[in-house]
DNA sequence: ATAATAATATAATACCGTTAGATTAAACTC
DNA sequence: GAGTTTAATCTAACGGTATTATATTATTAT
Protein backbone atom coordinates (compact mmCIF):
# COMPACT_ATOMS: atom_id res chain seq x y z
CA UNK A 1 0.00 0.00 0.00
CA UNK A 2 2.95 2.69 -0.61
CA UNK A 3 1.84 3.93 -3.34
CA UNK A 4 -0.77 6.91 -2.90
CA UNK A 5 -4.13 6.64 -5.03
CA UNK A 6 -5.01 9.58 -6.48
CA UNK A 7 -8.55 10.23 -6.81
CA UNK A 8 -9.44 10.31 -10.63
CA UNK A 9 -10.75 14.05 -10.30
CA UNK A 10 -8.01 15.34 -8.35
CA UNK A 11 -5.32 17.03 -9.66
CA UNK A 12 -1.71 17.50 -8.76
CA UNK A 13 -2.12 21.24 -7.90
CA UNK A 14 -5.02 20.19 -5.58
CA UNK A 15 -3.39 18.03 -3.19
CA UNK A 16 -1.85 19.77 -0.74
CA UNK A 17 -4.73 22.90 -0.06
CA UNK A 18 -7.67 22.89 2.56
CA UNK A 19 -10.15 22.93 -0.41
CA UNK A 20 -12.04 19.81 -1.83
CA UNK A 21 -9.19 17.51 -3.34
CA UNK A 22 -12.03 16.92 -5.92
CA UNK A 23 -15.44 17.90 -6.87
CA UNK A 24 -17.43 15.04 -6.12
CA UNK A 25 -20.38 13.92 -9.08
CA UNK A 26 -23.50 15.34 -9.03
CA UNK A 27 -27.12 14.79 -11.11
CA UNK A 28 -26.04 17.91 -13.44
CA UNK A 29 -22.74 16.59 -14.31
CA UNK A 30 -24.30 13.09 -15.07
CA UNK A 31 -26.93 14.45 -17.52
CA UNK A 32 -24.28 16.78 -18.78
CA UNK A 33 -22.45 13.83 -20.02
CA UNK A 34 -24.90 11.50 -21.11
CA UNK A 35 -25.76 14.62 -23.63
CA UNK A 36 -22.82 14.93 -24.86
CA UNK A 37 -22.72 11.15 -25.52
CA UNK A 38 -26.25 10.97 -26.85
CA UNK A 39 -24.92 13.17 -29.34
CA UNK A 40 -22.13 11.70 -30.30
CA UNK A 41 -23.40 8.31 -30.02
CA UNK A 42 -26.71 8.41 -29.96
CA UNK A 43 -28.69 5.78 -27.30
CA UNK A 44 -25.89 3.00 -27.57
CA UNK A 45 -23.68 5.63 -26.44
CA UNK A 46 -25.32 5.86 -22.87
CA UNK A 47 -24.57 2.68 -20.72
CA UNK A 48 -24.30 3.23 -17.25
CA UNK A 49 -19.96 2.11 -17.98
CA UNK A 50 -19.29 4.78 -20.71
CA UNK A 51 -21.29 7.15 -18.87
CA UNK A 52 -18.79 6.66 -15.66
CA UNK A 53 -16.18 6.35 -18.31
CA UNK A 54 -16.62 9.65 -19.54
CA UNK A 55 -16.62 10.94 -15.92
CA UNK A 56 -13.40 9.00 -15.03
CA UNK A 57 -15.20 6.70 -12.42
CA UNK A 58 -16.59 3.46 -12.32
CA UNK A 59 -20.23 2.48 -12.87
CA UNK A 60 -21.37 1.67 -9.70
CA UNK A 61 -20.39 5.48 -8.68
CA UNK A 62 -22.88 6.13 -10.30
CA UNK A 63 -25.52 4.45 -7.61
CA UNK A 64 -24.62 6.80 -5.28
CA UNK A 65 -26.35 9.84 -7.10
CA UNK A 66 -29.27 7.97 -9.05
CA UNK A 67 -31.06 4.75 -8.47
CA UNK A 68 -31.34 3.53 -11.57
CA UNK A 69 -30.68 4.01 -15.41
CA UNK A 70 -34.03 5.01 -15.76
CA UNK A 71 -34.55 7.58 -13.42
CA UNK A 72 -31.06 8.87 -15.72
CA UNK A 73 -32.96 8.76 -18.77
CA UNK A 74 -35.80 10.59 -16.87
CA UNK A 75 -33.95 13.27 -15.60
CA UNK A 76 -31.93 14.00 -19.33
CA UNK A 77 -35.63 13.63 -21.04
CA UNK A 78 -36.31 16.96 -18.88
CA UNK A 79 -33.08 18.32 -19.67
CA UNK A 80 -33.44 17.61 -23.29
CA UNK A 81 -37.08 19.32 -22.99
CA UNK A 82 -35.90 22.30 -21.19
CA UNK A 83 -34.53 23.42 -24.97
CA UNK A 84 -37.96 23.46 -25.95
CA UNK A 85 -39.12 27.57 -26.67
CA UNK A 86 -42.79 28.01 -25.57
CA UNK A 87 -44.45 30.45 -27.94
CA UNK A 88 -45.92 34.03 -26.96
CA UNK A 89 -49.13 33.87 -25.54
CA UNK A 90 -50.63 36.70 -27.20
CA UNK A 91 -50.52 34.89 -30.93
CA UNK A 92 -53.51 32.74 -32.07
CA UNK A 93 -54.21 29.76 -30.47
CA UNK A 94 -53.25 27.53 -33.65
CA UNK A 95 -49.71 29.50 -34.02
CA UNK A 96 -48.88 29.23 -30.59
CA UNK A 97 -49.42 25.15 -31.69
CA UNK A 98 -47.38 25.72 -34.87
CA UNK A 99 -44.61 27.37 -33.43
CA UNK A 100 -44.54 24.79 -30.43
CA UNK A 101 -44.69 21.70 -32.40
CA UNK A 102 -41.72 24.09 -34.40
CA UNK A 103 -39.65 23.99 -31.88
CA UNK A 104 -40.39 20.68 -30.10
CA UNK A 105 -39.36 19.38 -33.39
CA UNK A 106 -35.81 20.84 -33.84
CA UNK A 107 -35.37 20.11 -30.25
CA UNK A 108 -35.59 16.24 -30.65
CA UNK A 109 -33.45 16.25 -33.68
CA UNK A 110 -30.54 17.95 -32.42
CA UNK A 111 -30.26 14.44 -30.63
CA UNK A 112 -29.72 10.87 -31.77
CA UNK A 113 -32.47 8.62 -30.26
CA UNK A 114 -34.03 11.94 -28.23
CA UNK A 115 -37.55 11.40 -29.63
CA UNK A 116 -36.69 7.40 -27.82
CA UNK A 117 -35.95 8.84 -24.61
CA UNK A 118 -39.08 10.78 -24.53
CA UNK A 119 -41.44 8.55 -25.99
CA UNK A 120 -40.32 5.70 -23.09
CA UNK A 121 -39.81 7.55 -20.01
CA UNK A 122 -42.94 9.35 -17.61
CA UNK A 123 -43.44 12.91 -18.60
CA UNK A 124 -43.51 13.90 -14.48
CA UNK A 125 -41.10 16.05 -14.41
CA UNK A 126 -41.39 20.26 -13.68
CA UNK A 127 -40.14 21.37 -17.29
CA UNK A 128 -42.16 18.48 -19.38
CA UNK A 129 -45.42 19.08 -17.03
CA UNK A 130 -44.85 22.58 -17.54
CA UNK A 131 -44.77 22.08 -21.31
CA UNK A 132 -48.18 19.66 -21.03
CA UNK A 133 -49.76 22.46 -19.10
CA UNK A 134 -49.16 24.68 -21.60
CA UNK A 135 -50.89 22.39 -24.35
CA UNK A 136 -53.40 22.04 -22.53
CA UNK A 137 -53.89 26.06 -21.68
CA UNK A 138 -53.86 26.99 -24.74
CA UNK A 139 -56.64 24.12 -26.69
CA UNK A 140 -59.27 24.93 -23.43
CA UNK A 141 -58.26 28.92 -24.49
CA UNK A 142 -59.39 27.84 -27.98
CA UNK A 143 -63.05 26.93 -26.46
CA UNK A 144 -62.18 22.86 -26.59
CA UNK A 145 -64.12 20.36 -24.10
CA UNK A 146 -62.21 19.72 -20.76
CA UNK A 147 -62.91 15.62 -22.04
CA UNK A 148 -61.40 16.52 -25.47
CA UNK A 149 -58.46 18.37 -24.50
CA UNK A 150 -55.96 15.46 -23.00
CA UNK A 151 -56.28 14.07 -26.18
CA UNK A 152 -56.17 16.54 -28.45
CA UNK A 153 -52.75 17.15 -27.02
CA UNK A 154 -51.53 13.30 -27.27
CA UNK A 155 -52.35 13.60 -30.99
CA UNK A 156 -50.33 16.54 -31.60
CA UNK A 157 -47.31 14.92 -29.21
CA UNK A 158 -47.91 11.19 -31.09
CA UNK A 159 -47.65 13.01 -34.13
CA UNK A 160 -44.55 14.97 -33.47
CA UNK A 161 -42.90 11.72 -32.45
CA UNK A 162 -43.90 9.79 -35.15
CA UNK A 163 -42.81 12.23 -37.41
CA UNK A 164 -39.26 13.18 -36.51
CA UNK A 165 -38.58 9.21 -35.53
CA UNK A 166 -39.68 8.30 -39.13
CA UNK A 167 -37.42 11.75 -40.16
CA UNK A 168 -34.38 10.61 -38.27
CA UNK A 169 -34.57 7.18 -39.54
CA UNK A 170 -34.68 8.06 -43.11
CA UNK A 171 -32.08 10.32 -42.89
CA UNK A 172 -29.46 7.69 -40.78
CA UNK A 173 -30.57 6.04 -43.57
CA UNK A 174 -29.17 8.59 -45.90
CA UNK A 175 -26.12 9.06 -44.49
CA UNK A 176 -25.71 5.25 -44.39
CA UNK A 177 -26.03 5.00 -47.96
CA UNK A 178 -23.48 8.49 -49.09
CA UNK A 179 -20.97 6.26 -47.36
CA UNK A 180 -21.74 2.74 -48.48
CA UNK A 181 -23.04 2.76 -52.11
CA UNK A 182 -23.75 -0.93 -52.11
CA UNK A 183 -26.72 -0.70 -49.58
CA UNK A 184 -27.99 2.28 -51.36
CA UNK A 185 -28.32 -0.05 -54.71
CA UNK A 186 -29.52 -3.05 -52.93
CA UNK A 187 -32.42 -1.30 -51.71
CA UNK A 188 -32.75 0.08 -55.27
CA UNK A 189 -33.30 -3.24 -56.53
CA UNK A 190 -35.01 -4.46 -53.94
CA UNK A 191 -38.14 -2.49 -54.54
CA UNK A 192 -37.42 -2.91 -58.49
CA UNK A 193 -37.89 -6.82 -57.81
CA UNK A 194 -41.24 -6.15 -55.78
CA UNK A 195 -43.81 -7.95 -58.16
CA UNK A 196 -45.40 -4.74 -59.67
CA UNK A 197 -48.83 -6.47 -60.04
CA UNK A 198 -48.63 -6.80 -56.02
CA UNK A 199 -47.91 -3.10 -55.33
CA UNK A 200 -48.27 -1.02 -57.71
CA UNK A 201 -49.59 2.04 -55.49
CA UNK A 202 -46.88 1.75 -53.37
CA UNK A 203 -44.47 1.40 -56.08
CA UNK A 204 -45.28 4.64 -58.07
CA UNK A 205 -45.14 6.30 -54.52
CA UNK A 206 -42.02 5.03 -53.06
CA UNK A 207 -40.47 7.95 -54.81
CA UNK A 208 -41.93 10.53 -52.85
CA UNK A 209 -40.47 9.46 -49.84
CA UNK A 210 -36.90 9.29 -50.97
CA UNK A 211 -35.88 12.84 -51.45
CA UNK A 212 -38.01 14.99 -49.01
CA UNK A 213 -38.42 18.46 -47.82
CA UNK A 214 -39.14 17.37 -44.13
CA UNK A 215 -39.72 21.39 -43.00
CA UNK A 216 -42.48 20.85 -46.16
CA UNK A 217 -43.89 17.88 -44.65
CA UNK A 218 -44.12 18.82 -41.11
CA UNK A 219 -45.95 21.94 -41.86
CA UNK A 220 -48.43 19.48 -44.51
CA UNK A 221 -48.83 17.03 -41.58
CA UNK A 222 -49.60 19.68 -38.51
CA UNK A 223 -51.61 21.66 -41.25
CA UNK A 224 -53.58 18.90 -41.85
CA UNK A 225 -53.75 17.85 -38.10
CA UNK A 226 -55.19 21.18 -37.05
CA UNK A 227 -57.32 21.28 -39.73
CA UNK A 228 -59.03 18.15 -38.13
CA UNK A 229 -58.77 20.28 -34.92
CA UNK A 230 -60.73 22.92 -35.88
CA UNK A 231 -63.57 20.99 -37.65
CA UNK A 232 -63.85 19.71 -33.89
CA UNK A 233 -63.69 23.15 -32.68
CA UNK A 234 -67.09 23.90 -34.77
CA UNK A 235 -68.58 20.87 -34.81
CA UNK A 236 -68.53 20.10 -31.12
CA UNK B 1 -19.59 -42.27 -24.89
CA UNK B 2 -21.95 -45.23 -23.68
CA UNK B 3 -24.62 -43.21 -23.25
CA UNK B 4 -26.93 -43.04 -25.97
CA UNK B 5 -27.41 -39.02 -26.74
CA UNK B 6 -31.23 -38.50 -27.21
CA UNK B 7 -32.33 -35.90 -29.21
CA UNK B 8 -34.06 -33.45 -27.62
CA UNK B 9 -36.64 -33.71 -30.22
CA UNK B 10 -37.07 -37.39 -30.20
CA UNK B 11 -39.87 -38.66 -28.62
CA UNK B 12 -38.76 -42.74 -27.30
CA UNK B 13 -41.93 -44.42 -29.70
CA UNK B 14 -39.68 -42.69 -32.76
CA UNK B 15 -36.60 -44.29 -31.98
CA UNK B 16 -37.04 -47.15 -33.47
CA UNK B 17 -38.32 -46.36 -37.36
CA UNK B 18 -37.52 -45.13 -40.74
CA UNK B 19 -39.16 -41.83 -40.10
CA UNK B 20 -37.05 -38.83 -38.98
CA UNK B 21 -36.05 -38.66 -35.30
CA UNK B 22 -37.22 -35.66 -34.85
CA UNK B 23 -38.74 -32.41 -36.74
CA UNK B 24 -35.76 -30.01 -36.77
CA UNK B 25 -36.42 -26.50 -35.88
CA UNK B 26 -38.07 -24.01 -38.75
CA UNK B 27 -38.51 -20.35 -39.53
CA UNK B 28 -41.88 -20.75 -38.24
CA UNK B 29 -42.07 -22.58 -35.19
CA UNK B 30 -39.40 -20.33 -34.12
CA UNK B 31 -41.78 -17.33 -34.50
CA UNK B 32 -44.99 -19.47 -32.78
CA UNK B 33 -43.04 -19.31 -30.01
CA UNK B 34 -42.02 -15.99 -30.37
CA UNK B 35 -45.42 -14.87 -30.45
CA UNK B 36 -46.53 -17.31 -27.52
CA UNK B 37 -43.59 -15.42 -25.29
CA UNK B 38 -44.67 -12.12 -26.47
CA UNK B 39 -48.17 -12.68 -25.03
CA UNK B 40 -46.95 -13.85 -21.84
CA UNK B 41 -44.27 -11.96 -20.58
CA UNK B 42 -44.16 -9.51 -23.29
CA UNK B 43 -40.64 -8.37 -25.01
CA UNK B 44 -38.63 -8.94 -22.29
CA UNK B 45 -39.75 -12.93 -22.92
CA UNK B 46 -38.83 -12.72 -26.08
CA UNK B 47 -34.35 -13.42 -25.55
CA UNK B 48 -32.27 -15.70 -27.67
CA UNK B 49 -32.21 -18.29 -24.41
CA UNK B 50 -35.60 -18.02 -23.55
CA UNK B 51 -36.77 -18.85 -27.03
CA UNK B 52 -34.49 -21.79 -27.41
CA UNK B 53 -35.53 -23.23 -24.10
CA UNK B 54 -39.21 -23.11 -24.78
CA UNK B 55 -37.87 -25.16 -28.05
CA UNK B 56 -36.20 -27.78 -26.31
CA UNK B 57 -33.05 -26.57 -27.76
CA UNK B 58 -29.65 -24.09 -26.94
CA UNK B 59 -29.95 -20.58 -28.37
CA UNK B 60 -26.53 -20.92 -30.74
CA UNK B 61 -28.87 -23.44 -32.69
CA UNK B 62 -30.93 -20.53 -33.70
CA UNK B 63 -28.48 -19.08 -35.57
CA UNK B 64 -28.16 -22.03 -38.10
CA UNK B 65 -32.26 -20.73 -38.91
CA UNK B 66 -32.02 -17.39 -38.29
CA UNK B 67 -29.22 -14.33 -39.45
CA UNK B 68 -30.08 -12.34 -35.78
CA UNK B 69 -32.32 -11.28 -33.41
CA UNK B 70 -33.27 -8.43 -35.80
CA UNK B 71 -34.32 -11.05 -38.48
CA UNK B 72 -36.40 -12.86 -36.27
CA UNK B 73 -38.53 -9.59 -34.82
CA UNK B 74 -38.86 -8.39 -38.57
CA UNK B 75 -40.68 -12.15 -38.92
CA UNK B 76 -42.50 -11.57 -35.77
CA UNK B 77 -43.85 -8.36 -37.08
CA UNK B 78 -44.96 -10.07 -40.57
CA UNK B 79 -46.82 -12.82 -38.32
CA UNK B 80 -48.60 -9.81 -36.10
CA UNK B 81 -49.77 -7.94 -39.08
CA UNK B 82 -51.36 -11.13 -40.57
CA UNK B 83 -53.69 -10.55 -37.92
CA UNK B 84 -54.91 -7.08 -39.75
CA UNK B 85 -58.18 -7.50 -41.74
CA UNK B 86 -58.20 -5.78 -45.25
CA UNK B 87 -62.25 -4.00 -45.21
CA UNK B 88 -64.27 -4.18 -47.78
CA UNK B 89 -63.00 -2.55 -50.91
CA UNK B 90 -66.75 -1.43 -51.78
CA UNK B 91 -67.02 1.03 -48.71
CA UNK B 92 -66.58 4.57 -48.35
CA UNK B 93 -62.58 5.10 -48.52
CA UNK B 94 -63.36 7.03 -44.66
CA UNK B 95 -65.14 3.65 -43.47
CA UNK B 96 -62.52 1.48 -44.78
CA UNK B 97 -59.68 3.71 -42.90
CA UNK B 98 -62.15 3.28 -40.08
CA UNK B 99 -62.10 -0.10 -40.27
CA UNK B 100 -58.76 -1.15 -40.84
CA UNK B 101 -57.74 1.08 -38.03
CA UNK B 102 -59.97 -0.79 -35.96
CA UNK B 103 -58.46 -3.88 -36.78
CA UNK B 104 -54.23 -2.88 -36.68
CA UNK B 105 -55.70 -0.79 -32.91
CA UNK B 106 -57.51 -5.03 -31.69
CA UNK B 107 -54.14 -6.60 -33.19
CA UNK B 108 -51.89 -4.53 -31.75
CA UNK B 109 -53.72 -4.91 -28.14
CA UNK B 110 -53.27 -8.87 -28.04
CA UNK B 111 -49.89 -8.40 -27.89
CA UNK B 112 -48.03 -6.74 -25.52
CA UNK B 113 -45.45 -4.34 -26.97
CA UNK B 114 -46.44 -5.16 -30.15
CA UNK B 115 -46.50 -1.91 -31.18
CA UNK B 116 -42.65 -1.07 -30.31
CA UNK B 117 -42.06 -4.30 -32.63
CA UNK B 118 -44.07 -2.74 -35.51
CA UNK B 119 -42.24 0.16 -35.11
CA UNK B 120 -38.86 -0.85 -34.69
CA UNK B 121 -38.86 -2.90 -37.63
CA UNK B 122 -38.98 -2.58 -41.12
CA UNK B 123 -42.06 -2.93 -43.14
CA UNK B 124 -40.25 -4.68 -45.45
CA UNK B 125 -42.20 -8.06 -45.85
CA UNK B 126 -45.16 -9.12 -47.63
CA UNK B 127 -47.77 -8.55 -45.63
CA UNK B 128 -47.02 -5.39 -44.47
CA UNK B 129 -46.45 -4.33 -47.74
CA UNK B 130 -50.08 -5.22 -48.79
CA UNK B 131 -51.18 -3.14 -45.64
CA UNK B 132 -49.42 0.07 -47.13
CA UNK B 133 -50.36 -0.94 -51.02
CA UNK B 134 -54.08 -0.72 -49.50
CA UNK B 135 -53.48 2.54 -47.70
CA UNK B 136 -51.81 3.95 -50.88
CA UNK B 137 -54.89 2.37 -52.93
CA UNK B 138 -57.48 4.37 -50.67
CA UNK B 139 -55.58 7.30 -50.45
CA UNK B 140 -55.54 7.31 -54.09
CA UNK B 141 -58.47 6.59 -55.05
CA UNK B 142 -60.29 9.29 -52.44
CA UNK B 143 -58.67 11.40 -54.40
CA UNK B 144 -55.77 12.86 -52.66
CA UNK B 145 -52.49 14.05 -54.59
CA UNK B 146 -50.09 11.37 -54.78
CA UNK B 147 -47.47 13.10 -52.84
CA UNK B 148 -49.66 13.63 -50.57
CA UNK B 149 -50.53 10.28 -50.17
CA UNK B 150 -47.86 8.47 -48.32
CA UNK B 151 -47.21 11.21 -45.51
CA UNK B 152 -50.98 10.86 -44.95
CA UNK B 153 -50.56 6.94 -44.37
CA UNK B 154 -47.90 7.62 -42.35
CA UNK B 155 -49.71 9.97 -40.27
CA UNK B 156 -52.74 7.42 -39.55
CA UNK B 157 -49.84 4.18 -38.73
CA UNK B 158 -48.49 7.02 -36.31
CA UNK B 159 -51.79 8.11 -34.98
CA UNK B 160 -52.39 4.88 -34.50
CA UNK B 161 -48.97 3.62 -33.06
CA UNK B 162 -49.07 6.35 -30.38
CA UNK B 163 -52.56 5.71 -29.46
CA UNK B 164 -52.15 1.88 -28.76
CA UNK B 165 -48.80 2.47 -26.69
CA UNK B 166 -50.44 5.07 -24.96
CA UNK B 167 -53.51 2.70 -24.07
CA UNK B 168 -51.03 -0.46 -23.28
CA UNK B 169 -48.91 1.73 -20.85
CA UNK B 170 -52.05 3.26 -19.16
CA UNK B 171 -53.82 -0.26 -18.78
CA UNK B 172 -50.23 -1.94 -17.25
CA UNK B 173 -50.08 1.05 -15.18
CA UNK B 174 -53.93 0.30 -13.91
CA UNK B 175 -53.43 -3.71 -13.50
CA UNK B 176 -50.45 -2.78 -11.64
CA UNK B 177 -52.47 -0.46 -9.39
CA UNK B 178 -54.91 -3.02 -8.79
CA UNK B 179 -52.68 -5.58 -7.41
CA UNK B 180 -50.22 -3.07 -5.49
CA UNK B 181 -52.35 -0.03 -3.61
CA UNK B 182 -49.52 1.53 -2.54
CA UNK B 183 -48.35 2.48 -5.93
CA UNK B 184 -51.74 3.77 -6.98
CA UNK B 185 -52.16 5.62 -3.59
CA UNK B 186 -48.63 6.87 -4.34
CA UNK B 187 -49.47 8.05 -7.90
CA UNK B 188 -52.33 10.34 -6.67
CA UNK B 189 -50.86 11.87 -4.12
CA UNK B 190 -48.29 12.89 -6.28
CA UNK B 191 -50.56 14.84 -8.65
CA UNK B 192 -52.65 16.21 -5.39
CA UNK B 193 -49.06 17.48 -4.30
CA UNK B 194 -48.13 19.71 -7.38
CA UNK B 195 -48.47 23.04 -6.76
CA UNK B 196 -52.08 23.82 -8.10
CA UNK B 197 -50.66 27.67 -9.23
CA UNK B 198 -48.44 26.68 -11.68
CA UNK B 199 -49.73 23.41 -13.20
CA UNK B 200 -53.49 24.76 -12.94
CA UNK B 201 -55.03 23.40 -15.99
CA UNK B 202 -53.29 19.79 -15.90
CA UNK B 203 -54.48 18.80 -12.36
CA UNK B 204 -58.11 20.09 -13.60
CA UNK B 205 -57.86 17.73 -16.41
CA UNK B 206 -55.82 14.59 -15.35
CA UNK B 207 -59.06 13.19 -14.21
CA UNK B 208 -59.83 12.82 -17.90
CA UNK B 209 -57.09 10.16 -18.38
CA UNK B 210 -57.33 8.30 -15.44
CA UNK B 211 -60.93 6.24 -16.68
CA UNK B 212 -60.98 5.90 -19.91
CA UNK B 213 -63.17 4.31 -22.56
CA UNK B 214 -60.71 3.32 -25.02
CA UNK B 215 -62.90 2.95 -27.73
CA UNK B 216 -64.63 5.97 -27.62
CA UNK B 217 -61.33 7.70 -27.36
CA UNK B 218 -60.05 6.08 -30.63
CA UNK B 219 -63.09 6.66 -32.49
CA UNK B 220 -62.87 10.28 -31.45
CA UNK B 221 -59.18 10.83 -32.34
CA UNK B 222 -59.76 8.70 -35.58
CA UNK B 223 -62.62 11.67 -36.41
CA UNK B 224 -59.96 14.27 -35.81
CA UNK B 225 -57.64 12.97 -38.19
CA UNK B 226 -59.82 12.19 -40.71
CA UNK B 227 -61.72 15.46 -40.32
CA UNK B 228 -58.60 16.83 -40.75
CA UNK B 229 -57.72 14.64 -44.76
CA UNK B 230 -61.11 15.62 -45.80
CA UNK B 231 -60.19 19.51 -45.57
CA UNK B 232 -57.15 19.03 -47.42
CA UNK B 233 -59.21 16.74 -49.96
CA UNK B 234 -61.59 19.79 -50.33
CA UNK B 235 -58.88 22.37 -50.18
CA UNK B 236 -56.07 20.59 -51.75
C1' DA C 1 -5.60 12.45 16.34
C1' DT C 2 -9.93 10.19 16.08
C1' DA C 3 -14.29 9.16 14.80
C1' DA C 4 -17.95 9.81 11.49
C1' DT C 5 -19.57 10.43 7.00
C1' DA C 6 -19.37 10.94 2.05
C1' DA C 7 -17.86 9.21 -2.23
C1' DT C 8 -15.72 5.99 -4.97
C1' DA C 9 -13.81 1.26 -6.05
C1' DT C 10 -13.80 -3.85 -6.24
C1' DA C 11 -15.88 -7.94 -7.16
C1' DA C 12 -19.56 -10.60 -8.18
C1' DT C 13 -24.33 -11.85 -10.03
C1' DA C 14 -27.32 -12.71 -13.62
C1' DC C 15 -28.48 -11.61 -17.71
C1' DC C 16 -27.89 -10.43 -23.01
C1' DG C 17 -26.57 -11.36 -28.40
C1' DT C 18 -23.33 -13.58 -30.95
C1' DT C 19 -19.52 -16.61 -32.80
C1' DA C 20 -16.22 -20.62 -33.57
C1' DG C 21 -15.65 -25.11 -33.44
C1' DA C 22 -16.93 -29.77 -31.85
C1' DT C 23 -20.41 -33.24 -32.05
C1' DT C 24 -24.28 -35.80 -33.21
C1' DA C 25 -28.17 -37.11 -36.38
C1' DA C 26 -29.89 -37.96 -40.88
C1' DA C 27 -29.36 -38.74 -45.66
C1' DC C 28 -26.93 -40.31 -49.47
C1' DT C 29 -23.65 -43.37 -52.12
C1' DC C 30 -21.37 -47.34 -53.23
C1' DG D 1 -24.80 -52.76 -44.90
C1' DA D 2 -20.52 -49.66 -44.49
C1' DG D 3 -18.63 -45.30 -45.35
C1' DT D 4 -19.15 -40.60 -46.48
C1' DT D 5 -21.41 -36.33 -46.63
C1' DT D 6 -24.54 -32.94 -45.20
C1' DA D 7 -27.78 -31.01 -41.79
C1' DA D 8 -28.72 -29.63 -37.28
C1' DT D 9 -27.58 -28.96 -32.72
C1' DC D 10 -24.34 -28.49 -28.88
C1' DT D 11 -20.48 -26.67 -25.94
C1' DA D 12 -17.83 -23.02 -24.63
C1' DA D 13 -16.52 -18.72 -24.85
C1' DC D 14 -16.34 -13.37 -25.73
C1' DG D 15 -17.70 -9.00 -24.65
C1' DG D 16 -21.39 -6.50 -23.43
C1' DT D 17 -25.44 -4.91 -20.17
C1' DA D 18 -27.63 -3.22 -15.31
C1' DT D 19 -27.23 -3.86 -10.69
C1' DT D 20 -25.87 -5.14 -5.81
C1' DA D 21 -23.08 -5.94 -1.56
C1' DT D 22 -19.08 -4.92 0.39
C1' DA D 23 -14.56 -2.83 0.90
C1' DT D 24 -11.75 1.18 0.64
C1' DT D 25 -10.50 5.69 0.35
C1' DA D 26 -11.28 10.70 0.98
C1' DT D 27 -13.17 14.40 3.39
C1' DT D 28 -15.31 16.55 7.31
C1' DA D 29 -16.38 17.12 12.11
C1' DT D 30 -15.19 16.49 16.86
Amino acid sequence: MARRRIHPLTTDEDTNRSEPLHTPLDRARIVGIMLELLKAEGLDGISMRKIADSLGVKAASLYYHVKDKEQLLHLLAEEISTKIDFPDTALDWKMQLRLWSRSFRLSLLQYPDAVHIMNSTHAASPNRLAHIEFLFRVLVEAGFKDDQVPWLAAMLKNFIYGFVDEECRLQDRAKFSEENQKESETRFKEIEALPKERYPHFIRLAAYTTSVNWEEEFSFGLDVLLAGFVDKLARG
